[in-house]
DNA sequence: CGTTAGTTTGATGGTCCTCAAGCACTGTGG
DNA sequence: CCACAGTGCTTGAGGACCATCAAACTAACG
């Protein structure tokens, strides 16, 4: 198999773990059931009780809550290589909603796929749980950082962190990456007003740190970025957690 | 095995799942190791690489990160019947740091002794994934009430919550609930300063809603501090998902 | 009886929200 | 070709919410 028919999701588990030939295999039959979905309409309904999960494989899709007022909370980015609805699929617990934020391609994965899957591949159930922890870990950060960061430190760790995670795919780099975000995305993710937003990326754009526009991400100045948003890429590397 | 003898994790599963006599017996086992530990010590530290879990069998713990600057967001409490650093056993990410708040006594769970109760017993696994599962919908709603929650709608939905998590273990009513938590605590779980936190559960007092005093929180009209709240108890209990 | 931890209240100010409005760009239909 | 609406970005003004600083008070404890 060469690089370059490896999916999304295999590229990120093969950085952590030593995938055999036939665990690689097994992790690409995963991926037969090709489903496209079109932006702006919900994929997964909140309280909608789903029987599949995704594993996505080209675009961004975001999970969200809706209150009773009408906020949103975005509490997730999916990106490339990222499962969707996994939790809900092992239990039935569906408590939020799954919006394509631009066109998608993603591979729908049965329960019984995935099971089966698990039996016969025990090592990739471990490498499949080692990302869900993950996940589960990215959502940790966000809290602390919606509860103890100022929207300024907020804004540019979000930024880090989204760069990272799309490095990991190999869809961006140090220097920046490509990002379909609209500032009321950042905006319901990061508990901020649009128009704030939009001010504290000026205020970094202009101290020379990082420039969003034209749905692009650049790093003008990763290193003092870093230190602004005192990001600590730890519990996304997690280097070697894992077998081998 | 009478319902005295009963565990509060036992109790908060069988709420949830039948489960067999010799599927608590297996339940049961895991509590054999008792371990004390001391309020106000650190049980876990951030970055420290945990081999064993903890059922908390009685008193309350806090998981929280601190930051560079000094500040701290806890991410949960656990009360007697939940789960400490499972996911850090299962893959070794304690990304957070766990602290008594008062004495406290817990079972100490060995990663073998886990896996071998899960081989063991399937179903028993799928009920405690069940409970892992929805610690992770509970962090999630924690992460839309900082977001998109002010001070007061925050404060009300963290109290129902916490009364109903206990309800489920026993250790609490509609009417209200020991709380051994400081206004501090409650700060930084909510992402605010313990001054305001003061303010907030005055005008919670005043309104006649609920109070907070000496160690004991009273819901003074349950309903009208639901409405305040906007609080949806759907997420805590997904009446039945399992089994039976 | 001093110390410490926790609670309570007041005063002041900053961060961020809301309201309001203008601009740029795109696609649509007359 | 141009009017028009829709979406997203940008900027300004005023104000609410909550943080910070300061300090008094209570209770527990050695």
């Amino acid at each position: 198999m060469t690089s370059a028919e490896q999916s999304p999701l295999t590229r990120k588990l093969a950085a952590f773990v030593a995938l055999t030939e036939a665990e690689l295999a097994v992790l690409e039959r995963l991926h037969q059931r090709r489903r496209s979905f079109v932006a702006g309409r919900d994929m997964v309904h909140q309280g909608q009780s789903a029987q599949a999960a995704y594993i996505l494989s080209a675009g961004w899709v975001s999970s969200y809550k809706i209150q009773a007022d009408g906020t949103r909370q975005i509490v997730d980015f999916q990106i490339p290589g990222d499962f969707l609805g996994l939790r809900s699929v092992l239990l039935r617990t569906s408590d939020h909603s799954f919006e394509p934020i631009v066109d998608i391609e993603a591979a729908e994965v049965l329960t019984s796929d995935l099971l089966e899957a698990f039996a016969q591949m025990p090592r990739l159930a471990t490498a499949i749980l080692w990302a869900a922890s993950r996940d589960e870990a990215m959502v940790v950060e966000h809290l602390v950082g919606i509860g103890r960061r100022d929207a300024l430190a907020r804004m540019a760790h979000y930024l880090l962190e989204l760069g990272s995670r799309l490095a990991l795919v190999g869809l961006g780099r140090k220097d920046g990456f490509d990002c379909p975000l609209t500032q009321y995305h950042l905006a319901d993710a990061l508990g901020l007003s649009a128009i704030h937003v939009n001010r504290v990326l000026r205020q970094l754009r202009e101290a020379g740190l990082v420039t969003f526009r034209d749905g692009r991400v650049t790093f003008d100045d990763y290193g003092r970025l870093v230190g602004l948003a005192e990001f600590d890429p730890a519990y996304l590397d997690q280097s070697g957690p894992l077998l081998k």
